[in-house]
DNA sequence: GCCAACGTTGGC
DNA sequence: GCCAACGTTGGC
């Protein structure tokens, strides 16, 4: 089971609104980057996704979701009222995707991104990459683990 | 609010 | 295909 991470500024969607709905998956949609967008293509049902809030006061990743459905194209591109309207999208030629996921948990700590940045083992992870603003990327088991692992 | 770094666009 | 201009991201 492959694991991601994605960014989001909490006011938009934070973990606190999945945890307000935890048997309800959330539609992850808004994505207009290619590279990201080419990620999201790769997840699959049950992959688990770090949430990490940025362009807010506590950054940093600050909970778990999973992914319920695999990609499918994002509504959104095709509504001329979203500010994710894609005029050179049409139906049979979607541009953009979005999957859905669903609350896991909340991590009893928010682990911030100085702490991330300071942690051995994480050099390759886009999120600490000077100038990266990937927002869709993949993490491997032992970045994963690493990220979990100790919390001081 | 600032601004460095990045991705996209469009003229040539 | 190049690259300047522009818009966006996102930490500080």
């Amino acid at each position: 089971m492959a694991k991601w991470l994605v960014k989001t500024e909490p006011s938009e969607c934070s973990i606190d609104d999945f945890a307000k709905q935890p048997g309800t998956p959330i539609p992850w949609d808004g994505v207009r980057n290619y590279q990201a967008r080419n990620f999201l293509r790769q997840m699959a049902a049950g992959d688990q996704v770090f949430i990490y809030h940025s362009s807010c006061k506590h950054i940093g990743i600050a909970g778990i979701v999973r992914v319920t459905q695999s990609a499918y194209p994002d509504p959104a591109q095709f509504d001329p009222e979203s500010p994710y309207h894609d005029p050179k999208s049409t139906p049979e030629q979607p541009r953009w995707q979005a999957v859905d996921m669903q609350f896991v948990e909340k991590l009893p700590a928010l682990i911030s991104l100085d702490r991330l940045k300071n942690r051995e083992g994480l050099d390759q992870l886009p999120l600490v990459r000077k100038g990266s603003r990937l927002s869709v990327m993949p993490v491997s088991a032992d970045e994963w683990r690493l990220i979990l692992g100790h919390t001081t």
